[in-house]
DNA sequence: CCGCGTCAAGTTCAT
DNA sequence: ATGAACTTGACGCGG
């Protein structure tokens, strides 16, 4: 059973990422933001639900400077009913969310004040979720990070500082391979020692390929033990190059054709795929009609929901 | 009122 | 040394 899913805004709908500039940032701006993001947020899962769309990624800006000093809203507590609410519609219809921390989130930085700005990043995301939902299965994903001219070492700084984080981001914490540094290879490696899922992204993997005598099949199975019951199914991101654009950067819409074939090979598989692509959910939408099977409007939700678990 | 330069933050790589 | 690119638009100032 494959679900596709798509990040943090969708072209028709309000945006659900608003924020404000840091001397503009004021309480009440930041109260203001956060409840028109949720209102927007909660109207986006209701299309998803609505257009068969079973997986989101929830933009890192919902709480705009949610782990800056400048923020000490208590937004949790302001904000409960709105998160209650949400994570009814999330159980309800057996959602699945996600959050994926911005290129400043840095764990294995030489820097101690980026590590600490980047533990409090995490802890915020940790934080959102938490409101939502207990369920582990909605992860935050993260990049190891820099590699400062020695992977070695700086894995290790990532693993130490790993372990600095609360319960409840470990548990959501997934590490995915990037385009420059660190290989799938190397997530796994990593991941294995602190005991966290790797998200395979099959775009970086191209452009930064290892275990190149495994076929993506192998490698695909290779991270999915990587993935424990409560960790929910195996997620994976799906994108394609920008045709002219420097290497690396993400198509405007999925090749629908290249995805098919991908897809064939694939389809046996439990898989969530989170499409990176600028035209959001008009590439869900367009796969699902090159792909009628993908379309969960045209399934039967008990399939997927044995995947789900229940909080 | 609109367009476009700028925006909290880091790292890498090209020029 | 400087700045673009990567997650990504959206803010909001200046004309």
């Amino acid at each position: 059973m494959i679900r596709l899913g798509y990040a943090c805004s969708n072209t028709q709908l309000p945006s659900a990422a608003g924020t404000c500039r840091l001397k503009n940032a004021t309480e009440e701006a930041i109260l203001n933001l956060s409840r028109r993001n949720l209102s927007a947020l909660k109207q986006i899962l209701l299309w998803n639900r609505q257009n068969g769309i079973g997986l989101y990624r929830i933009s890192s800006e919902t709480i705009p400077f949610g782990s800056h000093p400048v923020n000490r809203l208590p937004w949790r507590r302001l904000l409960k009913p709105e998160f209650s609410e949400l994570g009814r519609l999330i159980r309800k219809f057996k959602l699945r969310v996600s959050m994926h921390p911005g290129q400043y989130t840095v764990l294995n930085s030489i820097r101690e004040t980026v590590v600490a700005a980047s533990i409090a990043e995490l802890e915020y995301h940790a934080e959102l979720l938490d409101a939502l939902s207990p369920d582990a299965a909605h992860k935050i994903i993260l990049h190891l990070g820099g590699a400062y001219g020695d992977k070695k070492s700086a894995t290790e700084r990532f693993i130490r500082n790993f372990e600095k984080l609360s319960p409840s981001a470990k548990k959501r914490l997934v590490i995915e391979n990037d385009e420059k540094n660190y290989t799938v290879a190397d997530a796994l490696s990593a991941a294995r020692e602190i005991r966290v899922p790797v998200v395979l992204d099959v775009f970086h993997h191209r452009c930064n390929p290892s275990l190149q005598k495994q076929g993506l099949l192998r490698i695909l199975e290779l991270v999915a033990t990587t993935w424990q019951p409560q960790d929910g199914p195996q997620k994976i991101h799906y994108s394609d190059q920008k045709k002219g654009g420097p290497p690396g950067s993400h198509s405007d819409s999925i090749d629908a054709a290249g995805f098919k074939r991908f897809y064939r090979c694939i389809r046996h598989l439990p898989l969530d795929i989170m499409l990176e692509v600028k035209d959001k959910e008009q590439s869900v939408l367009k796969l699902y009609r090159r792909i009628p099977t993908l379309d969960l409007k045209n399934n039967q939700q008990h399939k997927f929901q044995a995947f789900c678990r229940t909080p």
